[in-house]
DNA sequence: CTGCCTGTGTGATAAAAGTCACAAAGATGA
DNA sequence: TCATCTTTGTGACTTTTATCACACAGGCAG
């Protein structure tokens, strides 16, 4: 595990922290579909993401649900920090897309390491902001786009994610990360289809157009 | 200056770390609707909220508004940091709601006093938090309420901001925080009048009923 | 092969939100 | 007082999204 951890998290961190969260940290692992923190739950750890895909979602009272963003190990010096702050209860939720390696750390180190770690303060921070972000990106999306395009942007991050242009997943399955009616997703689907811009078949979606840019502008570019 | 700092922060910060902030921080006092950061700027510096109300928003590329929240000097200890984190060009717009004060300080200072101040650490973390928790209602709100549900809570939010249940704005500059057009604002909020929740006059909103609940519900109970 | 389950396609219709056009009411100032 | 500007009210209409109903297709198990 020293190992991976050097690998992933070594040229953000010192030596000694690196040997600190190695023998702090419990390492777990987690499969494809398993819930990694409930929403409400209380979260007494921080999982720092060492290597697969997570997704971290919103979920209101009716059980409907909202992607927020996809977290991915990697080979970059990105952050890769997953959620919680203090011994709070959890407002999102976080499920494993792929199977999953993740380090859990204590909450109460977070402030004490801040005293100690100079790399720690600076680590912290860019993954809060770096998850701001994301959220102020999502923000955007729900608040300005039409679903053709938020649709659009989704399948770009899932082929962005999968670091494929063929995509595994049911109509369903893209409703629900989309809030909205699985029948919206196919009609719209299927008009990219026509377009030429992916090819559809069961269980997968082929993405034609490498760059495909915007679906229908209607008159929003005004 | 470092007596308003101590009023606020007092309780929150070291006597040192206190005396730092009044020595390094520049004190800027604002007018209601001046613009205190632009979407693109480069931030230089934290800005912290000593008095008055501020708004943060987000703004899309055809100029349409999204209200994201208010901030608020509390004279509770709740937390006033307005936005930023290190030199990057700023993502949200931060415009004054009522006339305040700030205090400006150098963004390098952030991560330096981490490791200096054990109360920093602790109130950038909570300060981070909160602002996530903000942005996560905004969420909800826009994925998952109708314009009916968006404008109570907009409403119940700016009573408790100017905590007066008269609200002295235009139709025009709710919709802009909600970003929808005027019309439906103004007939929503005919339709709250007729149901004697509240009573409208030129540029004024007046909430009679202090606790009203949900307007509609249609089914979305269900 | 024959059901059966899951996933997809599609029409009809309803509800919500956005657009356009314009009237009328209050406020302001010459 | 009159002209003018801002704010609000409202009808008619379009677009977008959601809901309902059901047909059909592909794969899998018996």
């Amino acid at each position: 595990m020293f190992k991976e951890l050097t690998k992933h998290y070594g040229r953000i961190f010192e030596e000694e922290l690196l040997r600190e969260i190695n023998q702090i940290g419990a390492f777990k692992e987690v499969k494809e579909g398993q819930v990694l923190i409930k929403i409400g739950q209380y979260v007494k750890f921080m999982p720092l993401l060492v290597s697969g895909v997570l997704k971290v979602m919103r979920e209101d009272t009716n059980n409907k649900e909202l992607l927020l963003y996809f977290l991915q190990d990697g080979h970059t010096n990105s952050i890769k920090w997953v959620w919680g702050t203090e011994r709070k209860k959890s407002r999102v939720k976080v499920v494993a897309e792929t199977d999953a390696q993740v380090i859990m750390l204590p909450a109460k180190k977070m402030t004490e390491w801040l005293l100690k770690y100079k790399s720690w303060g600076t680590f912290v921070l860019s993954s809060y902001d770096h998850r701001m972000n994301e959220l102020l990106d999502m923000m955007d999306s729900i608040a300005f786009l039409k679903m053709d395009e938020r649709l659009l942007k989704h399948l770009k991050e899932r082929v962005r994610i999968t670091k494929s242009t063929m995509l595994y997943c049911t109509h369903q399955e893209i409703a629900d990360d989309l809030n909205t009616p699985r029948e919206v997703v196919s009609r719209l689907l299927k008009k990219l289809e026509n377009m030429g811009k992916v090819k559809l078949q069961r269980n997968q979606i082929e993405i034609l157009d490498s760059k495909f840019r915007s679906l229908s502008h209607s008159k929003r570019t005004a």
